[in-house]
DNA sequence: GACTGATCATGG
DNA sequence: CCATGATCAGTC
């Protein structure tokens, strides 16, 4: 088996889970050496590193587009750190929320709830202070939100998009949101993009993208992994 | 210790 | 340049 080659796109959702399921139990610097990779001392210059050497493990192809990870079965990839108990440390980024009044106004229609439509979880259990290539990649969830998880996504998000109609950007900040929050995401704190504020005028304000906190990963991944059919 | 705001790398 | 992949790091 060589593994030195991006692995190719599984044909079914069922090859996807079950090479994400033969992931569990490994250290992520054992499956970056089979894939000639170099593990970074620590992830301040490489964040991105676990997300983009599992992509290529489980053979996703659509890296840096604006496609699901694997288009053909419609599924996004998102790795998760989570602490030994099973908790997310992190938020996930979900996609950047335009300020500029093309946002869909339902969140039917967004471009977050589709990305969120089918997502594999694949945790990473990060001890605290525990390197890179130490970590070990956990149990794979296909997540899509059920009625009750979909209604608190919309009202975020209908919360959310309102406050930018408004056009208070000075009031876009990531305390609002029980489950979706907006944050800054840009490349450093120069970076804005132009806004509608409340009285029509473009303004610059920094560039933001929806994010899931935590505390609602981490609430999504114990019900699916307690209710492995619920 | 949790949370928000800021930041870093890569690919097309 | 922008979107994707996220985590860092200072503050509350």
């Amino acid at each position: 088996m060589n593994f030195v080659l991006p692995a190719p796109p599984p044909r079914s959702e069922e090859e996807l889970l079950l090479r994400a399921r033969r992931l569990a139990g490994r250290k992520l610097g054992e499956l970056a050496a089979e894939r000639r990779m170099v593990v970074p001392a620590d992830l301040r210059r490489a964040k991105g590193w676990a997300g983009m050497m599992l992509e290529q493990a489980l053979g996703a192809t659509a890296a840096s587009r604006a496609v699901p990870d694997f288009p053909d079965l419609g599924i996004e990839l998102k790795s998760i750190p989570v602490d030994p108990r099973g908790s997310p440390k992190e938020s996930t980024y979900v996609c950047t929320a335009p300020l500029d009044g093309s946002m869909p106004r339902t969140w039917a229609e967004s471009w977050a709830c589709r990305k969120l439509q089918r997502v594999l979880w694949l945790p990473i259990v990060t001890a605290p202070g525990q390197a890179p290539g130490e970590r070990i990649v956990g149990s794979a969830v296909l997540w899509t939100p059920d009625a009750e998880e979909d209604a608190i996504l919309c009202a975020d998000y209908e919360s959310l998009t309102e406050r930018i109609d408004l056009g208070e950007v000075w009031d876009l900040d990531a305390r609002h949101g029980v489950a979706l929050q907006l944050r800054p995401k840009g490349a450093h704190g120069e970076d804005f993009v132009w806004a509608l504020d409340a009285e029509g005028q473009w303004v610059q304000t920094s560039p933001r993208g929806f994010y899931l906190r935590a505390s609602f990963t981490g609430r999504v991944l114990a019900r699916r992994l307690a209710l492995p059919r619920g």
